[in-house]
DNA sequence: GTATGTGCAAAGACTTTGCTTTGGA
DNA sequence: TCCAAAGCAAAGTCTTTGCACATAC
């Protein structure tokens, strides 16, 4: 049994069939897919699931704290798993010219950002860091 | 004669009466104002500026470089003017109670970020940081 | 059996755009 | 004069919601 599965259960969501392929398709996707790609994805395995139903279930899975929601400054929302081990808050790089989100993890950086807040006089709930760029070419 | 102002003329913008007024306004706000915001505000001082207008001159400065649009989180856009003397990029803090912006800038930071892109073959285009958080209660 | 969840379509929030009129250079 | 710009309202995009029906527990 998944580990999301696990979680909902927990929370006492009722596993509904639809909410299991999104959680299937969330926990497969190695990348991070706006709520019209979950809902794609989702789709292929049922194709009876709604839009709707997939913004009402990442809205919950946000709210346990089980997805993460992102902007990225795009204009639509795009959602990743939330791993256990990730007290350590990774950030994104944002490729501008494919697209793909690459992500990185720096403690150095972590230590730095809470050193800032706290000379602000600030405790930091969250925080994010994005990175535009494209590759460099040789 | 404002900065915006001339800027926009070099650009061969056309310096209407409405143009005047949200230039003005955009430079005198010290916060981080929302299209909405910059509307009302411009509305104090020419009732007739509609928010098309607003959307359209924000549009073009962000274009132009002369402001910068955020996300912060939200569900709607917020601008600042961009400093000339901007070249060390500031980040921001939004305060969770509050919902105050609180800009900073960090030298280490900025140089650490780079080494980071680097190490992953990117070359940077542009980066944002946003800690939320909110004040120590002494 | 009953509270929850789903699908659908309508409504919302924010933003963009087409068209006609206005006005700056 | 003439093209850029403004105002208005309609359309667009992403997201949320009301309601009737379905379903997990």
């Amino acid at each position: 049994m998944s580990k999301l599965l696990l979680k909902c259960a927990e929370a006492g969501l009722k596993m509904t069939d639809q909410r299991k392929v999104i959680l299937k398709v969330l926990e497969e996707s190695g990348d991070h897919p706006s709520v019209d790609t979950v809902c794609d994805r989702a789709k292929r395995i049922d194709a009876s699931i709604s839009i709707a139903t997939v913004y009402r279930t990442l809205g919950l899975l946000a709210e346990l704290g089980l997805v993460v929601k992102h902007d990225f400054g795009g204009t639509y929302a795009r959602f990743e798993v939330k791993e256990e081990h990730d007290h350590e808050h990774h950030h994104h790089l944002i490729d501008t010219e494919t697209g793909q989100v690459i992500e990185f993890q720096s403690d150095e950086l972590e230590q730095h950002i809470h050193k800032i807040a706290e000379g602000l006089g600030y405790k930091i709930i969250d925080h994010t860091f994005e990175i535009f760029g494209h590759k460099i070419k040789k």
